[in-house]
DNA sequence: ACTTCATATGTGCACTGTAAACTTTTTCTT
DNA sequence: AAGAAAAAGTTTACAGTGCACATATGAAGT
């Protein structure tokens, strides 16, 4: 191709991958997971319909980085405020503000995370941002609450609770099942029932 | 047509709704709920692709009309083993135990019952069987641990709580995010932290 | 009998994901 | 520096999909 005034777009796009998933993200968060087309991303990246295959093998790979993403951010989130040395009642209360925060702040993306026919699980970039965000929670939810039975499970117990909690809460939040004058003026924090300590 | 031996198929369905969402339901399970195609329900039920047309608006009503037979069946669940005038606790027990085994018995309708971009919220059958599981809910939620603050809220604040708390514990079990030896011989009721009563 | 209407069919279209063959550019090897 | 190989684009092809629209069928009401 003979060059002329104008600057000619070269063959390469040079960073297709990255753009790509920021084309699908944009799209996600304004007409959600399911309506996200490979061969729009494409175009709106200003590439052929097709090329997405060379960075993805499907359309599945594509939503299962775009969730590996969310984990990374959600993770963020939750270490924003986090304190340092702080007592541990505080660094919970700070991790559970920062989950919730995400969750409202991306709520396609945060559906798209638990989308079990949309993304594959078994994704080694997945299964490692799952796991650092799994640790911040284990983590906070150390000396949370009394359980009865089994005293050897009471670490597991306190992260299934805080997990299934707070999950259920930025879900059900986002999803807008919530009454909206029940609402007003309250965090994630209020809704925590009093325990022991 | 003329008659012959084989019994002709009439050409009116008879029951093309009802028939189309048992087949809905059943290709809903098997493959979850972003690979439902209405030609392929169509076809299954012996009718023309097209067929749908006219008893759906379009797949999202259909879809609609899935979870609102998933938050009747919801309902179902949790009223089963209720008991009717015993005490408090285990009212809540049994209602807790139904709502987790529905998520785990119908997983692919129960994530379908939260997905935003798929059902229509607005939904008056929706709607109405959303609020009678709210309901039960409600019911089984009074009484339930102590909250600080604005004391004209304890309702709200006990029912956004355990409805969070058992909605997140039943996606995070059915998405397989609990660890498997967590889960010997576990329950939801042994995840609950134990409160003032 | 005639009309009416709900319910079915068939056709057509724009859009989708993916496979396959080909072209262009970059990178590696010698 | 030259040629081979690999990477990253393109185009073409195809089976599905949802939906709009025109048409056909049969049952029910007058």
């Amino acid at each position: 191709m003979k060059s002329n005034g104008t600057a000619a777009k070269p063959y390469h796009h040079g960073n297709l991958k990255d753009a790509l998933l920021q084309a699908a993200r944009q799209m996600l968060e304004e007409e959600g997971h399911s309506n996200i087309s490979l061969r729009k991303c494409a175009v709106a990246v200003g590439v052929s319909a097709t090329a997405p295959q060379n960075h993805f093998a499907n359309k599945t790979a594509l939503l299962t980085a775009l969730a590996a993403q969310g984990y990374a951010d959600l993770q963020a989130y939750m270490r924003k405020d986090l304190p340092d040395g702080a007592n541990q009642s505080s660094r919970r209360k700070a991790a559970l503000l920062g989950y919730v925060a995400f969750a409202q702040d991306h709520p396609a993306l945060y559906e798209l995370m638990f989308a079990r026919d949309r993304v594959s699980s078994s994704d080694a970039d997945l299964l490692h941002n799952v796991g650092a965000c799994f640790v911040i929670l284990a983590d906070i939810a150390k000396g949370f609450g009394t359980f009865q039975g089994d005293e050897t499970k009471t670490d597991a117990k306190q992260q299934m609770f805080i997990w299934s909690f707070v999950h259920g809460y930025a879900q059900l939040l986002t999803a807008n099942r919530f009454k909206k004058d029940d609402m007003q003026g309250m965090t994630v924090l209020d809704i925590i029932p009093e325990l022991g300590n």
